[in-house]
DNA sequence: ATGGAAATTTAGATCGATCTAACGGGCGCG
DNA sequence: CGCGCCCGTTAGATCGATCTAAATTTCCAT
């Protein structure tokens, strides 16, 4: 076989045996480091298990999503790791039962019929929010971004529920900027319309640094002057000085537990609905401080 | 065609017309935000020219990187783009061709019989060399870091021909952990042995990343006491403080440049071996100063 | 040595899109 | 009216791995 260069022709096997050994993985955002991570995750069980992972993009659009999973259908991958699109419609469900195509959400969900891997977005906040009241913090603000998604709700539940639990406003959710590289810039909306917090937590790492940078500018001294939460734990916060306090959601296994699931669905296909949910710590570094009375 | 839910069977299109409208992409490492910036622009024109990638991880070691390569053959790739792992052996083009395979490598390179997609490494470091002697620093070091390539020859190379041509010693490249949160507390390693840098340019950004937060913990002032350039300028270096100058070298753009000669020798195989250098320019922030006569 | 059961080899069918060649219908021109 | 040309249609072959069934061999027991 050597001698001939001989090459198993995976695509005939596939037509034979109505198995191709993939599986199509749809994200929102490529270069998004979070999402990055997840892959690497997802990467390291699917390919263990002998399959190769097709990829794809999202841009966070029902349409482009759709024409997707389309495509990775016509490829004949044998499952798909979905993070759904914001407003994805939620037939979703039904169309892949139609399909009898093995699928897991990811991160996100929209349906409870089909598998789930994620973490638990909303303990984790509470942890947080508990943690800055421990410290003697009373206005505390959301700072959230982005496209809105079951990740982006079960936050703002999360900090709403440990808010109210703490007797405190559990409405200070102020939106940034989407670009990182204006929140820095836009920082001062924390602080408009009478709103006075002596912490912030961040619905990312991303909104965290942008913001740390905010304050840096306003002269802000962080963790003294203002306390700063990220959440995800997943740009070098380790490398940020002070080192930042953040909610550690560990990409990397969900993406396992993800492709576990996935796998698992795969061999089984008649197994009911799972929810993997992983939870979500509080790492606790350097960026928080107890409340100072001014 | 709809009513009875048909798709068209790529699989079987496959076998019969030998084009499975798939691409092999081949990196050292997911996580790493440029690889994912990379994979990011590679996406979008590979995607537009109805093409699918499969994706895979070499873990930067040879033996892993062949494994990937065959699974990727035997799934009947139409081509791959390879960022060839450290110590990848040079008669890889040989074996390609045996295989008929259009192949372009893309960051690095370790032969000039296959297309290549990259950056100019070494003139982007001569700009940063050039940039930092305007400012009167003399004692430049470059901060190294990870394995050996082509990419990390080439800055090296440049960094050492700038630093020559202007009369400076040359041999302040220094080694940095690889793993990038030991960085911070080992940067006390670049003023050893009697070195005294006024100035360091780092491999990329995320030694630049851990560096400024050694010099912060040693109550050095980034743009002041010491001057700072990153490499590659994909960190939000517009959310560091000071502002990290850094020399950009565009992934996304070198990803779109890789798929597109990919595209270009799938459609003719007997094309001669190009090479497509995009240029690294240094993108001026805060984080370097004039030099201070102490 | 022969029958029957078990093991192995071999031949063909199958998956679905595509390519070729043969076939048939339509039409124009002699 | 008939011959030949052109067009559209259709039947079958093809890609390579795999599955089934038939054909063949092996081997033991009677």
């Amino acid at each position: 076989m050597r001698e001939l260069g001989y090459v198993y022709n995976m695509g005939a096997a596939r037509l034979r045996a109505e198995r191709s050994h993939t599986v199509g993985v749809v994200v929102p955002n490529l270069t998004n480091p979070f999402f990055a991570e997840l892959l690497g995750g997802m990467e390291a069980s699917i390919d263990a298990a002998g399959l190769v992972m097709i990829i794809a993009n999202s841009g966070d659009g029902p349409s482009r999503q759709a024409a997707v999973l389309q495509r990775m259908r016509e490829h004949g991958v044998d499952g798909i790791i979905l993070c759904p699109a914001a407003d994805t419609p939620d037939d979703l469900a039904r169309q892949v039962a139609d399909w009898k195509l093995p699928m897991v959400q990811a991160l996100r969900h929209v349906t409870d019929e089909l598998d789930y891997a994620g973490a638990n977005y909303a303990a984790g906040m509470e942890e947080a929010v508990e943690y800055l009241v421990s410290l003697g913090h009373q206005t505390i603000c959301f700072a959230i971004h982005g496209p809105v998604h079951s990740a982006y709700q079960e936050r703002i539940q999360g900090f709403r529920e440990a808010m109210t639990r703490s007797g405190l406003r559990p409405d200070l959710v102020i939106a940034v900027p989407d670009r990182v590289d204006h929140v820095a810039q836009d920082a001062h909306m924390l602080f408009e319309q009478g709103r006075a917090p002596t912490a912030v937590i961040c619905f990312n790492d991303l909104v965290a640094h942008g913001l740390a940078a905010g304050f840096y500018d306003r002269g802000l001294k962080i963790g003294h002057d203002i306390s700063l939460i990220g959440f995800d734990d997943v740009t070098d916060a380790e490398a940020m000085r002070p080192r930042l306090t953040s909610v550690s959601t560990a990409p990397s296994g969900i993406g396992q537990n993800a492709a576990a699931l996935l796998l698992d669905r795969i061999a089984q296909p008649t197994l009911p609905p799972r929810r993997c949910v992983s939870p979500a710590r509080l790492h606790i570094r350097e960026s928080c401080g107890p409340l100072r009375i001014s």
